[in-house]
DNA sequence: GGGTTCATACGATTATGGTCGTACTACGTT
DNA sequence: AACGTAGTACGACCATAATCGTATGAACCC
């Protein structure tokens, strides 16, 4: 039996965020949706929220490549695994990145 | 026998430029590193000028990448190629984005 | 013309990463 | 306890892309 503590997820702190990752996790057309969407949304999203057109394993993925970069945040609420864009982190650490992304994207935010 | 006109270069015309390409072009470490130099310069700088830790070939095809996406404009002088950072072209088609890469690979401009 | 330099073209190799399927875990509900 | 739901883990596969080597081309110099 897993205690709730064990359940925490493995974030990157806002000082070690690397640009070229986050390049990297932007550079994928589902995974820059899924960032669009986020930002569009305001909220945090359920992974299966986004109806991507892949299969549970590839979303997982993807999801875990945003999570590693930092982009997006990750927690457990019951059996979901609620994600919310890491905004402030991103803005500290690289001012301006998101938001021209989002806006070359046509997001509203 | 090559006339002058048949040196020229394709370019993707500004409004043609993909946010995707351009971020997908960004994520390598190595065009990273050509677009930081090249913005720091200022200048026009062949492809031998950057000393990059791989082959010519190598070489060749990170620029053809970079110029493809349209960050960069690629033109014929002698023997060598000029490469020029498209500031104004990415700068109309996604404001901000690159100042704020820039910016967050501490580049001065 | 011959040699040198800067860069491209093409093919081969290798590494990365996106995708899926299956099995599994955790949580909630009945 | 049994079941359904949401998501993960792991392994496999395949497409893409990074890399290199060799051969080639264009411009310049002697």
């Amino acid at each position: 039996m897993r205690t709730a503590a064990e359940r925490t997820v493995e974030h990157p702190s806002r000082q070690d965020l690397q640009l070229g990752e986050v390049l990297q996790a932007l550079a994928d057309p589902l995974r820059l949706q899924i960032v669009c969407t986020l930002a569009a949304s305001g909220t945090e999203l359920s992974c299966s929220a986004f109806q991507l057109p892949v299969t549970k394993s590839t979303s997982t993925h993807h999801f875990r490549v945003l999570r590693e970069a930092g982009v997006v945040h990750q927690r457990y609420e019951g059996t979901a695994r609620l994600n919310a864009l890491r905004r402030e982190d991103l803005d500290a650490a690289f001012p301006g990145l998101l938001g021209s992304v989002l806006n070359a994207a046509h997001v509203r935010t």
